[in-house]
DNA sequence: ATAAACCCTATAGTTAACTCTAGGTCAAGC
DNA sequence: GCTTGACCTAGAGTTAACTATAGGGTTTAT
């Protein structure tokens, strides 16, 4: 099963312009063509953007994944670059889900500052109170 | 104690550029000056930009934060608003932390394929393998 | 008293990641 | 045979969030 730009777009919630910057920057040098220009994605080049999306969701610049890219049609040469890079990764998101959870630390102590403001129905009450001073 | 603008950046990891940026986009209307113009940072001040930080880092963009902040100066009458985006904040937190395990869960299996590929010398044996196909 | 090291504003420049427009090709349906 | 709609490229425009520069004012140490 082959499909349009369009239907790839549809299937991974992005736009047909994102897709097109993303080949033009690179990051999809394995679509095929059909004679006269038109993309025809495969059921594996959608694997690929999924990763694609992956990476970025990780935070990595769109230079960075086509570093990635390159060592992938490299081949067999890169395989320790690519296992460090996804070991990298790994580090990364594991330091967004630490952050993430101060910062629901924060969020959390704020409801309830907010909750208890507005049954006061002032934020007064919160002067001088050890939940007003973080 | 008070705080000149590049000691509160040296603190809360940020440059004096960024902390003028936000201050010209209004996020730091409680920050006082000398007679002459120079900020002075009071204790408040700086748990005041903890908490725009934290919004950062839930993705809200500036102009929303600001909203937060005119909030803030309007006093009890938004005490509901600001409860509301808490809420919200909360809501878009747990949502990235859902979308991060989902990135861990293809990250953690690009580093098996990979650490398998490496011991074998190449790719090729996931070949029509289970863990090739995502 | 003068230079270094701060501070300030206003404004211009940068970067990443899109997003859109103009101008054109091509296949399908009426 | 002509219109409609999907595709294409090249390149311009946008947006957010900084980041830097120019030009100028204080305070501090020698």
């Amino acid at each position: 099963m082959k499909y349009s730009i369009s239907e790839v777009a549809q299937k991974l919630n992005l736009t047909v312009y994102t897709l097109r910057y993303y080949d033009k920057e690179g990051l999809m040098p394995f679509v095929e063509r059909t004679p006269n220009g038109t993309r025809l994605f495969k059921e594996s080049d959608i694997d690929a953007l999924k990763v694609i999306e992956c990476l970025k969701s990780t935070g990595m610049p769109i230079k960075e994944i086509k570093k990635f890219i390159d060592w992938c049609s490299d081949g067999d040469s890169t395989l320790q670059q690519r296992y460090d890079m996804f070991l990298e990764r790994k580090a990364a998101v594991e330091a967004q889900v630490e952050e993430l959870k101060q910062t629901m630390k924060l969020i959390d102590h704020k409801c309830e500052y907010y909750k208890t403001a507005l049954k006061a129905g002032t934020e007064n009450i919160h002067k001088d109170n050890k939940i007003g001073n973080i």
